[in-house]
DNA sequence: AGCACGCCGACT
DNA sequence: GTCGGCGTGCTC
């Protein structure tokens, strides 16, 4: 929890201190560097959060003054700052924000503000050649004041135009005396920044009708809007107007004159959300993810930084963007895995937004159907708020859900080889077509067969740079590795024992599944979709409408299709393997799946039509397989949450992780064993470990884990940075610091 | 992160 | 004989 590490009163600095020429500031790089100092020089006035280019080396870099200089660098090495950016001063709370970053994920606070800076990068707003006055009159240039001349200039004077027309246009001449104003240094054309590409948001455009239990949850949301800090779980079902409630508050902030931002888990499955923003709003609100285009996300980063851009919906990342004027953050979905940025700087985006909340002291809201453990007993410690939507009339909560216990049905094999549905799940199947309706097959799990294995001596296919099973992709007709991209064709004979013909696909991939389906259902219109088959961002929705208008019977699919849309011909929602992710070495493996099987259900029937989702399942007494029949979401978290309890898990103590990782075994293993034998030994301490990752090898680099338990009142951080410091650590070895891992060993 | 300096293999 | 591999170290 993000709670670890105290903060700082609101930092009352109305009177920012200046520094003036001579004096000596520090100045952050967004470099995994310590500050360094520099000198401003002559010319120059700065304050805290100024941007400013300085150099580094033999080259330039673009930094942030943090504060007055208090190293004692010897003289000679303190070096002028080169000039000052154009661009509004990183505020107090952003620059703190990306402190106290740092300080929880133990990262340079340099790589943290690499993530402020990084999107900026050219530092070039973006920019419009304009016409204005040099200053020079017209008879200075040795021009005869005419009329037409005089009227050019007034025009040029009074307003901006970016093109002789448009200038001639607006005095009411011919446009061929502006290129001679030109040539005489009358008129001049200089670059102003171009206009913000984002419109304001109409907050009148389109008022949603509330109904009673919506208006109360949108009252209690608006009256925290500029009311400071404050932690709000807004829960209900998909379909109970989660999003129309939060709109609200989001109009309300815009009326205030404040920013506000939108965290998605995955942007590629926003075009609702947007299409949602510009429904209420009538504008597009200003999108943030990772591989936006760079000019389009300077633009962005500029319009953020300038106040223009109101509302931005973006991923993990849009947290570290420099807003002028945040008035309200809101996390969509804030259970979703997806927030936890797993590389690089390692952190959980819908903590660190509620740790910017704070420091910005404004509200922030997490929206979810399916609140995460964490989120859930925070409510129950009264430290967030929760307001709940209760289901709409007419909208069931959740369809039925029925298992089948696969011991006692096992699959029957047809003549198209092994099958995996059950009978029950195939009587459903028919039924469901029978009455014209469309049926969802889920399996968490892309290509054809997961392991592909020689039937002659039992050798696997697997990665040559991963600790992984190869994937068999039959539409592609290759082997794939879904850790790293690796891809090759089925070898003729195997490696192991030169056996020919003799790999054998052992398991089901949606592939697998839709063949079976295919051969059962033929007159059935089939579709398999996983995540590979969803390239281009158009993709889903041309899918989304096949299956709205009912041009698909079967959809086999992963969990792309688990959240967010409505589709009411969709009746039957049948898991293929609902145990698939309760084992494993995560933590929170039942609870996502879990809120993944509740959200899948939740595709079925609605509104006219009744649905109903079936499980497969191997293990029907498992308290996961449970809580899902029953609709009994309290006794899942009261079952979960005595687990945790009892082995002091997250919340109830605290982890860190340590993953090494290198080319060479040896010296990872060497720097594991250092580690271990040099491990802090403090009350209320715990290091598990070393031991190889999950995926011991990953792109060629062999991973081992350390995992450090503290109780929840124990900080783990100074433990952590004093126990690196006793242990020598070779460049050829990184070591990655995973604060509150979501996955462990 | 860059970019240098610095010490060992295959080429003009 | 040099060009160049990337290991270690520094940047106010």
């Amino acid at each position: 929890m993000p709670s670890a590490i105290a903060m700082p009163d609101d930092a009352a600095s109305d009177a920012a201190p200046e520094f003036s020429p001579g004096a000596q500031v520090t100045v952050q790089l967004p470099l995994p560097v310590e500050a360094y100092d520099y000198r401003v020089p002559e010319g120059l006035t700065l304050v805290a959060g100024d941007m400013v280019e300085v150099p580094l080396g033999r080259r330039f870099e673009v930094g942030v003054v943090w504060g007055k200089g208090e190293s004692d660098v010897p003289a000679g090495k303190l070096r002028d700052i080169v000039q000052r950016i154009d661009v509004p001063p990183l505020n107090d709370t952003l620059r703190q924000f990306i402190g106290w970053v740092a300080g929880y994920t133990l990262q340079p606070m340099g790589a943290v503000l690499r993530m402020a800076l990084n999107p900026a990068r050219g530092w070039q707003p973006a920019s419009v050649p304009v016409l204005v006055p040099s200053g020079r009159s017209i008879t200075e240039a040795g021009l005869k004041a005419t009329l037409a001349r005089q009227k050019l200039l007034a025009a040029a004077t009074k307003e901006r135009f970016s093109t002789a027309a448009a200038l001639a246009r607006a005095a009411g001449v011919g446009a061929g005396g502006v290129r001679d104003l030109l040539a005489a240094g009358v008129l001049a054309t200089v670059n102003q920044s171009a206009p913000s590409p984002f419109a304001n948001p109409d907050t009148a455009h389109a008022r949603p009708r509330l109904e009673a239990a919506q208006a109360a949850a949108v009252r209690d949301l608006s009256e925290k809007v500029g009311a400071g800090y404050s932690v709000t779980v807004l829960d209900g079902v998909t379909g109970s107007g989660k999003t129309e409630v939060y709109l609200e508050a989001v109009a309300t902030a815009l009326a205030r004159g404040q920013q506000v931002l939108v965290l998605v888990p995955e942007i590629a499955l926003t075009a609702q959300s947007l299409a949602r923003f510009v429904g209420r709003f009538g504008v597009r609100p200003a999108e943030w993810h990772s591989d936006l285009p760079g000019k389009v996300r300077r633009a962005t980063w500029h319009s953020v930084a300038g106040g223009e851009a109101a509302v931005v919906v973006g991923a993990r990342s849009a947290l570290f963007l420099p807003f002028r004027n945040l008035g309200l953050i809101v996390v969509d979905e804030e259970h979703e895995a997806a927030f936890k940025q797993e590389d690089g700087v390692i952190y959980q985006a819908r903590d660190m937004a509620i740790v910017r909340a704070r420091l910005t002291q404004i509200p922030i809201v997490l929206a979810s159907a399916t609140p995460s453990l964490e989120t859930v007993i925070n409510v129950r410690k009264g430290r967030y708020q929760r307001v709940h939507l209760p289901e709409r009339y007419g909208a069931a909560a959740l369809p039925p859900i029925g298992l089948i216990d696969m011991r006692a049905h096992p699959p029957e094999k047809g003549p198209w080889g092994r099958s995996w549905l059950a009978p029950p799940m195939v009587e459903a199947v028919n039924q469901t077509l029978a009455a014209g309706e469309q049926a969802l097959l889920y399996l968490n799990r892309r290509g054809y067969a997961p392991v592909t294995i020689c039937r002659t001596c039992g050798y696997r296919l697997h990665c040559p740079h991963c600790t992984a099973w190869l994937v068999e992709h039959r539409l592609t007709r290759r082997l794939m590795c879904h850790h790293c991209g690796y891809g090759a064709k089925l070898p003729e004979t195997c490696a192991a024992c030169s056996a020919t013909e003799s790999f054998v696909p052992c398991g089901p991939g949606i592939e697998r599944i839709a063949e079976e389906a295919v051969a059962r259902w033929p007159n059935a219109r089939i579709r398999a979709v996983a995540s590979d088959t969803m390239d281009r961002p158009s993709a889903i929705a041309e899918l989304i409408d096949d299956i709205l208008s009912h041009r698909i019977d079967i959809l086999v699919g992963t969990q792309i299709l688990a959240k967010g849309h409505h589709f009411p011909q969709l009746t039957l929602v049948g898991v293929v393997d609902a145990d698939l992710g309760l084992s494993g070495s995560d933590l929170r493996a039942a609870e996502r799946t879990f809120q993944m099987l509740h959200q899948v259900a939740g595709r079925a029937g609605r509104a006219e039509r009744p649905g109903r989702a079936l499980l497969q399942t191997h293990d029907p007494t498992n308290t996961v397989m449970q809580a899902l029949t029953n609709s009994d979401s309290e006794a899942f978290i009261a079952c979960e949450v005595e687990g945790r309890e009892l082995l002091s898990m997250p919340p109830f103590g605290r982890l860190v992780a340590l993953i090494l990782s290198g080319p060479d075994e040896v010296a990872v293993t060497a720097v594991g064993k250092q580690l271990a034998a040099l491990a802090p030994t403090d009350d209320g301490v715990e290091v598990l470990g070393p031991a190889p990752a999950v995926l011991a090898i990953l792109r060629g680099r062999h991973r081992h884990r350390l995992l450090l338990k503290t109780a929840r009142d124990v900080l783990p951080q100074p433990i952590v940075t004093a126990w690196l410091a006793r242990v020598r650590i070779p460049a050829s070895v990184r070591v990655q610091i995973d604060v509150d891992p979501y996955s462990f060993m």
